[in-house]
DNA sequence: AGCACGCCGACT
DNA sequence: GTCGGCGTGCTC
C-alpha cells in the first residue's frame, strides 16, 4: 500500500513475519484511561497519531494509535486473543504536541485519557463529505435562442475561465436557472471543481496599521517572540481601547508571513462580530472561525486545512485548542481573565492554562491579553514568569471614566425601584445632551424571585435548589441552571390565593420598565443573552452603535468587546451582586466586570462618566473601582490570597459527590473524606452541601482540598482515588483541579 | 461512552 | 408466563 515509486519498501520475508505479529496501542475516545492493544494486519503501516477503526465488543470504534510510553511494561494481555485493526482512516496523524497535551491533561485533571482524546476527535465524528462543487466553462457554441440574460452570462464567460455555478450566475447578474439552461443548450459545459479552500489566506500586508509608540514596541517584542520559535508567555496588558488587538495582529501577521499558523482563542466567539470586522480590516479576509455555531461540513474542511497547514489563522472558542495544527507558531488568548475559558462539564479544564501547556509542548510563544488580568496571570507576570507588555495609554485619547459611588444605604431609590435619584438625574442630563446611557445589571429576566404575598411561598425549581426567574416578555418562570420552564401562575400553587404572586428584586427587563416610566420619551433596549439568536444580537448592537437607542440596559454581555461610540454615561445598578459571600473569586469577577463595563463609556470623542450603586462603598473592590485604581485592587487581592494561601499561592481541588438521594451523596462524601490520605500541608475541608445543593435533580455534597503551591495535587488525588470507597448505584464523584470557586 | 447481561415489577 | 426498567460490568 502506498508504495513509493521506484522502490520496493515492503519488508523482507523474515521481517514480514515479525511485522504481521506487531501490535499497536489504540486509545479510544471513551471513558477509558488506558489504550487497548490491537494486531496490525499485514502491510498496514501505522504511526502514533494515526486514526484507525477498531472492533470493540460488537461495534466498530474510531481510535487513535497511541505512543507506547518507554517505561511502560508490556501489558498483561493474552496476545492470542487480540483483535486486529480494521482499517486506517484517510487522515493525517494527530501531531505529537497534541498527543502530549492529551496525556498531560488527563494526568492533570484526572479525566480518563480517552475522554480527553474525545474532545480532540469530537469535531470529526460523522464527517460530512465535502459538497461537490460544479463549475461551468464556455464551449464556444451559441444557443439557438438568445436572451438578454443569456447574452450577459456568455459575455462574462467569454474569457474562457471556469467558474463555480453560483459564481457565474452572480457575476452575470442572472438567476442560476439561466446557467442551467445554457448547460442544457451546450453553450456551457460542467466540470467538477476541487473543493473550495476552508478559509482564504490572510494577507499580512493588507492594511498595516499605524501604531503608537508603546504599541509598536509591544508589537516588536511579540514579533521577536514568534521569530524565536521558542516557548514564551507574554501578558499583553492594557486598558480597554488601548489597541491590544492591533498589537497582537502584528505577531499574527509575522506567523502568516513565515507560512506558519496562529490560533486566536476568544471567549464566546459567536458574538464578537467586532473582532471579525477588525480582523478583516487588517488582513483582508475573515479568519477561519471555530465554534459550536459552525456547520459540521465547514468544520470538517477547516480541520483538514488546519492539519494540512493551509488554514493559517483560526479564531475560535476553547475547543479550538484541540485542533491538529501542523505548524503552530503563535497562540493568543484574548481576554484571558474571562470565565468562559473554564470548561465545567465533562473534562474540567481551563482553556487558558491548557493553551499555555500546549504552547510549551509546541515550543512556540503564547500571548495572554487583558485589561484586567486574572490574579493568577498577574502574579505570574509579577514573578517574571510571564513577560509583561503594557499599553498604558488609551488609543485616541479618550479616558476610562472614574466611577462615582452612590451609597444605596443613604441615597438609594424608593422601595420597589432600583435607580437612585442621583443616577436618575445623571441619565436625564445625558439624554438632554443627546448622549447615550448604559445601565449595567448582571441579572437576566424580570425578577430573580417570585413569591406569594399571601402565604410567602417562593417559586422554586423542581429539580434544582434555585429560585425561578421570571421572564416577562415570554411570560414564563425559568430556572437558569437546568432550563426548566413554567408559566407564571395566576394563583398561588401553595395557598390558592388569586393574583397574589409578586416579583421580588430587579432583572434587566424590570430595570428597562423603570427606565420607560422615568423617561417615557427615551428609546430603551435590553441587551441580554436570552434575547434571541446571534443575528438579532448583532442587529441590536448595530442599532446601539448607530445611536438608535438612548438607554441600554444590559447584563454582562455589554462588558464584552462591543463598541458603543456614543456612550456618555455608565450606571452600575447593583455592584454588590455576588459580592459579600467571602469568595475571593467573586471580588475578582466583580472588579473585572465593572471595570470593563466602565470602559465602554468614553470610547468615542466624548469623555464618559460613570456611577456605581453599592451598599458597601468602603469595600476594597469598590474603592479601587471608584478611584480607577487598578493597582490598588491587585495589591489588596494578591495580599489577601497570599495571606490565606489561596491560589495561586496554594493549590485547590474540589470533589463533588452527587446522587439522586441526598443521604446517599452525603454518606459517600463522608466516607470519601475519611479515606483521604494524610500528606504534609494538605487539608481536606468538608463535606458540606455544594453551593447548588441540588442541580438537575441531583443532590450534591462537596469536599475541598487545599495544598501547598508546589504540591503534586493530581498525584495526591490519584492516590486518594485508589484507596477511596468505590461508588455504588447512581452516586458519582467529579473532580475539579483548580476550581473557580474557593468557597 | 455504549452495549450486553442480569435481576425484579406490570402487561399483551 | 414475557416485556422492559435500570444497575453493573466489560470492552484489546
Amino acid at each position: 500500500m502506498c508504495g513509493k515509486p521506484g522502490f520496493d519498501l515492503s519488508p523482507a520475508p523474515d521481517q514480514k513475519k515479525n511485522m504481521s505479529a506487531s501490535i499497536v496501542d489504540v486509545l479510544l475516545p471513551l471513558g477509558l484511561d488506558v489504550p487497548y492493544s490491537y494486531l496490525v494486519p499485514d502491510g498496514l503501516d501505522l504511526v502514533p497519531g494515526d486514526l484507525v477503526a477498531v472492533p470493540l465488543g460488537s461495534r466498530l470504534v474510531v481510535g487513535c494509535v497511541w505512543p507506547r510510553a518507554a517505561d511502560a511494561p508490556e501489558k498483561a494481555v493474552d496476545t492470542s486473543k487480540l483483535k486486529a485493526v480494521r482499517k486506517k482512516l484517510d487522515h493525517r496523524p494527530l501531531p505529537p504536541d497534541l498527543i502530549q497535551l492529551i496525556d498531560w491533561m488527563a494526568d492533570y485533571t484526572l479525566a480518563p485519557r480517552g475522554m480527553v482524546l474525545r474532545m480532540a476527535l469530537r469535531h470529526e465524528e460523522n464527517p460530512a463529505p465535502p459538497r461537490e462543487r460544479v463549475g461551468v466553462r464556455a464551449t464556444g457554441h451559441t444557443p439557438e435562442r438568445m436572451t438578454a440574460a443569456r447574452a450577459r452570462l456568455l459575455q462574462v464567460m467569454a474569457d474562457g475561465f471556469t467558474r463555480a455555478k453560483p459564481d457565474a450566475a452572480r457575476e452575470a447578474g442572472v438567476s442560476p436557472s439561466v446557467v442551467d439552461g445554457m448547460v442544457d443548450e451546450g453553450a456551457l459545459e460542467t466540470l467538477v471543481l476541487p473543493p473550495a479552500p476552508a478559509a482564504e489566506t490572510p494577507d499580512p500586508d493588507h492594511a498595516a496599521p499605524t501604531l503608537s509608540e508603546p504599541q509598536a514596541e509591544a508589537a516588536q517584542a511579540l514579533v521577536k517572540a514568534v521569530r524565536a520559535k521558542a516557548f514564551s508567555v507574554h501578558l499583553l496588558d492594557g486598558v480597554t481601547g488601548s489597541g491590544k488587538t492591533e498589537v497582537y495582529f502584528e505577531a499574527v501577521a509575522e506567523a502568516v508571513r513565515a507560512g506558519r499558523q496562529a490560533l486566536i482563542l476568544l471567549p464566546e466567539i459567536a458574538l464578537t462580530q467586532a473582532f471579525l470586522d477588525r480582523f478583516t480590516k487588517r488582513f483582508g479576509v475573515l479568519p477561519a472561525e471555530w465554534h459550536s455555531g459552525v456547520s459540521t461540513r465547514r468544520r470538517g474542511r477547516i480541520l483538514r486545512g488546519v492539519a494540512d497547514g493551509d488554514v493559517q489563522v483560526v479564531a475560535g472558542a476553547r475547543s479550538a485548542l484541540f485542533l491538529p495544527f501542523r505548524d503552530l507558531a503563535l497562540t493568543i488568548v484574548d481576554e484571558e481573565h474571562d470565565p468562559a475559558y473554564k470548561q465545567e462539564d465533562g473534562v474540567t479544564y481551563h482553556a487558558r492554562d491548557m493553551a499555555v501547556v500546549r504552547a510549551r509542548f509546541t515550543k512556540s510563544p503564547i500571548v495572554l491579553t487583558s485589561a484586567t488580568p486574572s490574579i493568577e496571570t498577574e502574579v505570574n507576570a509579577r514573578r517574571g514568569r510571564y513577560a509583561r507588555l503594557s499599553l498604558p495609554l488609551r488609543f485616541g485619547g479618550a479616558k476610562v471614566p472614574g466611577l462615582s459611588p452612590i451609597d444605596l444605604r443613604k441615597d438609594g431609590p424608593p422601595r420597589g425601584r432600583w435607580i437612585a435619584p442621583r443616577l436618575q438625574a445623571e441619565i436625564a442630563q445625558t439624554l438632554e445632551d443627546g448622549g447615550q446611557a448604559l445601565l449595567f445589571l448582571n441579572r437576566r429576566g424580570y425578577a430573580p424571585l417570585t413569591l406569594c404575598r399571601s402565604c410567602g411561598v417562593r417559586m422554586k425549581c423542581p429539580s434544582c435548589s434555585a429560585w425561578l426567574v421570571e421572564h416577562r416578555f415570554r411570560r414564563r418562570l425559568s430556572c437558569h441552571h437546568c432550563g426548566y420552564q413554567a408559566p407564571v401562575p395566576e394563583q398561588c400553587p401553595a395557598c390558592g390565593e388569586k393574583d397574589s404572586m409578586i416579583p421580588c428584586g430587579p432583572g434587566v427587563e424590570r430595570l428597562q420598565e423603570e427606565v420607560q416610566s422615568l423617561f417615557p420619551q427615551a428609546r430603551s433596549l435590553v441587551l441580554s443573552s436570552d434575547i434571541g439568536g446571534v443575528e438579532r444580537m448583532r442587529a441590536e448592537l448595530d442599532a446601539v452603535a448607530k445611536g438608535d437607542v438612548d438607554v441600554v440596559v444590559g447584563t454582562q454581555l455589554v462588558a464584552k468587546g462591543h463598541n458603543f461610540p456614543g456612550l456618555a454615561l455608565v450606571g452600575v445598578v447593583d455592584a454588590d451582586v455576588g459580592l459579600g459571600h467571602g469568595d475571593p473569586r467573586a471580588a475578582e469577577r466583580t472588579f473585572q466586570l465593572v471595570h470593563q463595563v466602565a470602559g465602554r463609556a468614553g470610547r468615542g470623542s466624548t469623555e464618559g462618566r460613570g456611577f456605581i450603586q453599592t451598599h458597601m462603598p468602603e469595600h476594597p473592590v469598590m474603592q479601587a473601582l471608584m478611584k480607577g485604581d487598578r493597582a490598588a485592587f491587585y495589591e489588596t487581592e494578591i495580599a489577601a490570597r497570599e495571606e490565606a494561601q489561596l491560589p495561586p499561592f496554594g493549590r485547590m481541588a474540589s470533589l463533588v459527590v452527587s446522587a439522586n438521594e441526598g443521604p446517599a451523596a452525603e454518606g459517600h462524601a463522608r466516607r470519601l473524606a475519611a479515606s483521604a490520605p494524610r500528606a504534609e500541608g494538605v487539608r481536606v475541608l468538608g463535606p458540606a452541601e455544594a453551593p447548588l445543593a441540588v442541580l438537575r435533580g441531583r443532590h450534591r455534597w462537596r469536599l475541598l482540598v487545599r495544598a501547598p503551591r508546589a504540591f503534586d495535587l493530581s498525584g495526591y488525588l490519584r492516590a486518594w482515588r485508589a484507596v477511596a470507597p468505590r461508588v455504588t448505584g447512581n452516586t458519582k464523584v467529579s473532580i475539579d483541579v483548580d476550581p473557580m470557586s474557593f468557597l
